[in-house]
DNA sequence: GCCAACGTTGGC
DNA sequence: GCCAACGTTGGC
């Protein structure tokens, strides 16, 4: 199994969204980075992915969820009417992917960013580390394990 | 709302 | 292939 973070605003999309349809497959997409396209292309079944919500009232990491159905082209792409339209994909040579994913889990509280800077386990994550914008981050299962650990102290 | 850091675009 | 300009991300 491997494990993930992926980023998402919690005014769009968010963990209680997944929370409130616990046994239902929910799309994640609008991925639209190419390094964050291809860790999601590498996501398999049943891989655990940590939700985190950024630009918002409790930054941080606010629950789990699982992999359901690896990628597959994200169908937002192909939408004139969707913000996550994209002219130069096309259907033969899709550039965008989605995956689907399942609630797993989620915190009682928020685990701040505050908090997820100070476990030496992150030192190297670029979730950490200023200006990083990569949406989707692999985790090693010793980072995945130390937030946990962290979450669960609180 | 600000602004630094970043990724992408496009002219050359 | 370079790199300036631009648009976006995301913490504060």
């Amino acid at each position: 199994m491997n494990y993930w973070l992926a980023k998402t605003e919690p005014d769009e999309f968010s963990i209680y969204d997944f929370a409130n349809l616990p046994t239902t497959a929910l799309r994640w997409d609008g991925v639209r980075n190419y390094q964050a396209r291809n860790y999601l292309a590498d996501m398999q079944l049943a891989d655990r992915v940590l939700v985190y919500h950024s630009s918002c009232k409790q930054i941080g990491v606010a629950g789990i969820v699982e992999v359901t159905k690896t990628a597959y082209p994200d169908p937002t792409q192909f939408d004139p009417a969707s913000v996550y339209y994209d002219p130069k994909s096309t259907k033969t040579t899709p550039r965008w992917q989605a995956v689907d994913m399942r609630f797993v889990e989620v915190f009682n509280e928020v685990l701040p960013l505050k908090s997820l800077k100070t476990l030496p386990e992150l030192n190297d994550c670029p979730l950490v580390k200023p200006g990083s914008r990569l949406s989707v981050i692999p985790l090693s299962s010793r980072m995945f394990d130390a937030i946990i650990a962290s979450a669960s102290r609180r």
